[in-house]
DNA sequence: CTCCAGGTGCTGG
DNA sequence: CCAGCACATGGA
């Protein structure tokens, strides 16, 4: 299946730091593990992207992963007409990213274990996960290629902590299965979490063992498109400081706060 | 080998 | 409220 869309780059969104299972397998063509299926993306042009082995049980859900309801170029136009230069810098450099819809269990445990680590030790430490935890199955485009999913939250808190430690999670491992155990046994409801606001969503997430206020702002902007969501790490607190001198105000850009947050962790990411 | 990472919890002021 | 520190590990 095809989908159009402008400000859509398979290789900007994969190096966003936002999901941690799309990788390029060569020039602009990316595997991309989600849902339980293993998809290969190959970027046509600007404004079109395939999507090879998509299981066509859910027709619209490769668009609502991707966000096509949600008119990235105005954001785009705005910020490259507005007067701050560097955000000027980081949209045009950034123009195709987008803020995925992924799903909340998976968000909420990477972002776990994202802590205190780098992007290639996070992609790692997942891809680990998935093997010892997820499920192994082979693609139905060429069988050759086999994947596991991300685990279910059942999977993941049945798991021992001498296990998990061998995964080398770090201190991270005992965060990991507590919030496993807390979804697994329904006293974290993900479904229930769908309905919430973001302050009572934040709320129920801070109060997970090892979620503090980053990652819980990386789970409701990643996971449940709270676009007024600032996640701030090192990258973010870098640019507050350096760039704005304590100046920057994210209230100017109230519910696209989270994306001007993307543009500016993309940018100060990657930029030569 | 050393440095540092999409932080958090805890402690002491 | 804020500053300082420990935390466990791997990738660069």
């Amino acid at each position: 299946m095809y989908i159009q869309s402008r400000n859509l780059s398979l290789r900007q969104i994969a190096e966003s730091g936002q999901c941690f299972r799309m990788n390029e397998i060569e020039e602009g063509r990316y595997s991309l593990i989600a849902f339980g299926e293993y998809v290969e993306l190959q970027q046509i042009d600007d404004e079109q992207i395939r999507i090879l082995g998509a299981s066509p049980d859910n027709p619209t859900l490769w668009e609502e992963y991707f966000d096509l309801h949600y008119d990235y170029g105005a954001v785009i136009r705005e910020l490259l007409s507005g007067e701050d230069e560097f955000l000027r810098k980081a949209a045009d450099y950034g123009s195709g990213l987008r803020i995925l819809r992924q799903e909340p269990f998976e968000i909420l445990i990477s972002f776990i274990i994202s802590q205190n680590k780098n992007i290639p030790a996070i992609k790692s430490a997942i891809e680990r996960l998935c093997q010892a935890y997820g499920e192994r199955k082979c693609w139905s485009m060429d069988p050759r290629i086999s994947y596991y999913t991300f685990p279910s939250a059942t999977a993941l808190a049945g798991a021992n902590l001498e296990d998990l430690r061998g995964l080398g999670l770090g201190y991270r491992d005992e965060y990991v299965l507590k919030a496993a155990q807390a979804v697994a046994e329904g006293r974290l409801d993900l479904q229930q979490l769908m309905k919430m606001d973001c302050e009572q969503l934040t709320a129920k997430l801070i109060s997970l063992r090892g979620v503090g206020k980053k990652v819980a702002n990386c789970v409701t902007l990643f996971a449940f498109h709270q676009l007024q969501s600032v996640p701030v790490d090192v990258w973010i607190a870098r640019v507050l400081e350096e760039i704005y001198k304590g100046e920057f105000s994210w209230e100017r850009y109230g519910g696209r706060a989270g994306l001007i947050q993307q543009y500016m962790f993309y940018y100060i990411r990657n930029r030569k």
